[in-house]
Parts: structure tokens; C-alpha cells; sequence
DNA sequence: ACACGTAGAGAACTGGT
DNA sequence: ACCAGCACTCTACGTGT
């Protein structure tokens, strides 16, 4: 066995792929004799004695497969799998329409047997407490998420969010409603498309029917920091230097390496003297590229500024003159 | 037209009870 | 769980160049 495992790490290595060689040297544990590898259900067999050496072997060859000669047209086997579903989408389907592969309608015999398939099959996709939560759960992700216009990255984000709370059992005595807000809450930060919760919360079906909207809000808000705290997961901000690009890009200046330059240099002695702390990282870059085009006596408006950055003319002038004396006191 | 400053309100976070 | 306090950002407005 360890033989086996010692010789294909070896091959990884190597990346050598011929299998052919790799039989060749094995050697079988009991009796020494030669393994053959038999493709068919990926064991390792012993010519000599016929012992298993090791079976369920992992394919790693591609998942896909072309049905014709060219290599253009490759055809999945499967959906790709996803967080988003409590099963992880690998489930067995029984389609709704009682008709069999060739179209023709079922007996009604094989009806009634197709129906109680559904039924077991239901039952046993969702066998306990556990995977019916998280089933119920995700499904209120998607939907709001959907609601809200979030990226299915958000949306994977904030199910494997959830599936680590029901792991962690931090959903006792919280409301499966409230612990997915939070999740999607949390992932849409993560994946730097926030929401605010007072945009998340209208969508969730937290609370009673009445519309009460105030109460609950800090519910959740509460239930977000629980589960950041428990998870041990640290929304870390955004670094400032990730939006220079994207508010220079769109900006007319004589030299914009030059000015991205001399922003960065502003952004890291904001850093260097901690005036940067607590600051949104978008108001820190547009202050730091106003900073360097004034440096640069380049002749670019707040105005302009404020509009690429999607911060206020005020934040920009708020943020650039302590941004300007760190990089003085810095510099000089 | 632009830069600058101020007031008041709102959102997010923190710490005390 | 609740509340008060805090720093930040926003809108709206007035003033000076």
C-alpha cells in the first residue's frame, strides 16, 4: 500500500502520466508478486494471489468528455459543484413529468411507482433536522440574494458562511431567518459588494407579518457579530490601493503612473502615521490621488474626483489634508 | 465654477450595564 | 439584550476666490 502511494507521489513529481510503468515496478504486500491495475474499477490486484491491494482509486482525468473527434466540443457530465444547495447539487432528480426517456407516457402503474419514488426520494434528500435547516436556510439565501441583486459569488460566500455556523452549532436558539441574513450580510462585505442591513432586512422574512422593521434590525446586526466572533472571521478592509486604478481610469492627467505613484506614497505614509484607521479605503484613495494631483500640480476638480470615487467632495476634503500632513511629516 | 467649512442626520461599531 | 457614545460619511447650505 505504501509502496503504491510512495510511487505515485513519485510519478506526481515527476509528472509522469504512463501507468504501464507504474505497474511494472509494483509489488504485491503478501506474496510479492506483480499488481496489474485494472481501469475498469481502479483496483490494484495481485496477479499471484488475487489480493486487493487498493481499491477506489481517485480518477483524476477530466470530468468532461467529447462525444465527437474534435476536442471542441466537450460536453460536462454534471453540474459543477455548489454550496448553494444543501446536497451540493450531487442529488438525484426525479423529474416531474410522468414520461419516460423516449417521451412516451408512463402506465399507470409505473406511475403510482414513479410517485412514491418522488416521495422517498424527498424524504431521504432531506433526512434529518439538520439538512432540512439547511435546505430551508439556503433557499432563504438565494432568494434574498436574488432580491438584492448579489453576485452568486455572495451567494456561495454566505452558504458556506451558514454551513460552518450549523457546524459549529451556533444556530441553537437563533432563527434560521436571522442566522442566513447575517451570513448574507457578512459575504456580501466579504465579496466588496456590501449591503446595508437596513437594505437586507426588508427582504428577510425575520420577525412577525406586521412589518414591524425597527426592532429587528439590531437582531441581526447582533447575530452578525456573534457569528464573525465565533468563526473567528475578520472582514478585513479593503486596501485603498485597490481603488486607484479603477477612479484614475476614467480621469484626464498628464501622467498617471506618475500621480498612482505619489497616491501610494501618500496612502503609505497615511499608514505609516495611523491617520488611516477606521477610514473607508474608497474616500483614503480618492483623497490620496486629489493629494498627488495637487503635488503634482495637475488640475483636477473634487468634483471630478468625487464622481469616479462615488465619495463626497467633503470626504475627499476631510481625508486629503490629514492624509497631506502624515506624508510631510513623513517625508520631511 | 470651484474650494472650503459647518450643521445635522444616519449607519456602523464598541463598551458598559 | 439593551443602550449610550463615538468616529465617520453623507446631504445641504453659506461663503470666499
Amino acid at each position: 500500500m505504501t509502496s503504491i502511494r510512495k510511487q505515485t507521489k513519485a510519478n506526481e513529481e515527476t509528472g509522469e502520466k504512463d501507468t504501464a510503468t507504474r505497474d511494472a515496478r509494483q509489488e504485491c504486500d503478501e506474496c510479492g508478486g506483480d499488481l496489474k491495475h485494472d481501469e475498469s474499477d481502479g483496483e490494484y490486484v495481485c496477479t499471484d494471489c488475487g489480493l486487493v491491494v487498493e481499491e477506489e482509486t481517485i480518477d483524476r482525468g477530466p470530468e468532461w468528455r467529447s462525444f465527437n473527434d474534435s476536442q471542441d466540443e466537450k460536453s460536462r457530465v454534471g453540474a459543477p459543484v455548489t454550496n448553494t444547495m444543501h446536497d451540493k447539487g450531487l442529488s438525484t432528480q426525479i423529474g416531474w413529468q410522468n414520461k419516460d426517456s423516449h417521451g412516451n407516457r408512463l402506465s399507470s402503474k409505473k406511475r403510482a411507482q414513479v410517485q412514491r419514488l418522488r416521495k422517498w426520494n424527498k424524504r431521504f434528500q432531506t433526512k434529518d433536522s439538520k439538512e432540512r435547516n439547511l435546505k430551508h436556510a439556503l433557499g432563504e439565501i438565494k432568494r434574498m440574494a436574488s432580491a438584492l441583486g448579489l453576485s452568486e459569488q455572495v451567494e456561495e460566500t454566505a452558504s458556506v458562511l451558514y454551513r460552518r455556523c450549523l457546524d459549529e452549532d451556533l444556530i441553537r436558539g437563533r432563527s434560521v431567518e436571522g442566522v442566513a441574513t447575517a451570513c448574507l450580510y457578512a459575504a456580501s462585505r466579504q465579496c466588496n459588494t456590501p449591503r446595508s442591513l437596513d437594505e437586507i432586512y426588508p427582504v428577510s422574512r425575520i420577525g412577525d407579518a406586521s412589518g414591524n422593521t425597527h426592532q429587528s434590525t439590531s437582531g441581526v446586526d447582533r447575530t452578525y457579530r456573534y457569528i464573525m466572533r465565533e468563526l473567528n472571521l475578520k472582514i478585513k478592509p479593503t486596501d485603498p490601493r485597490d481603488f486607484l486604478n479603477r477612479i484614475l481610469s476614467d480621469i484626464d492627467v498628464d501622467d498617471k503612473q506618475k500621480v498612482r505613484k505619489k497616491a501610494e506614497e501618500i496612502i503609505a505614509d497615511a499608514e505609516e502615521e495611523n491617520v488611516h484607521s477606521g477610514k473607508s479605503p474608497v474616500s483614503l484613495a480618492a483623497a490620496s490621488i486629489y493629494g498627488a494631483t495637487l503635488l503634482l500640480n495637475q488640475k483636477v476638480t473634487q468634483k471630478r474626483i468625487s464622481k469616479e470615487a462615488d465619495v463626497t467632495t467633503v470626504t475627499i476634503r476631510n481625508r486629503y489634508q490629514e492624509m497631506l500632513q502624515a506624508y510631510e511629516e513623513v517625508e520631511f
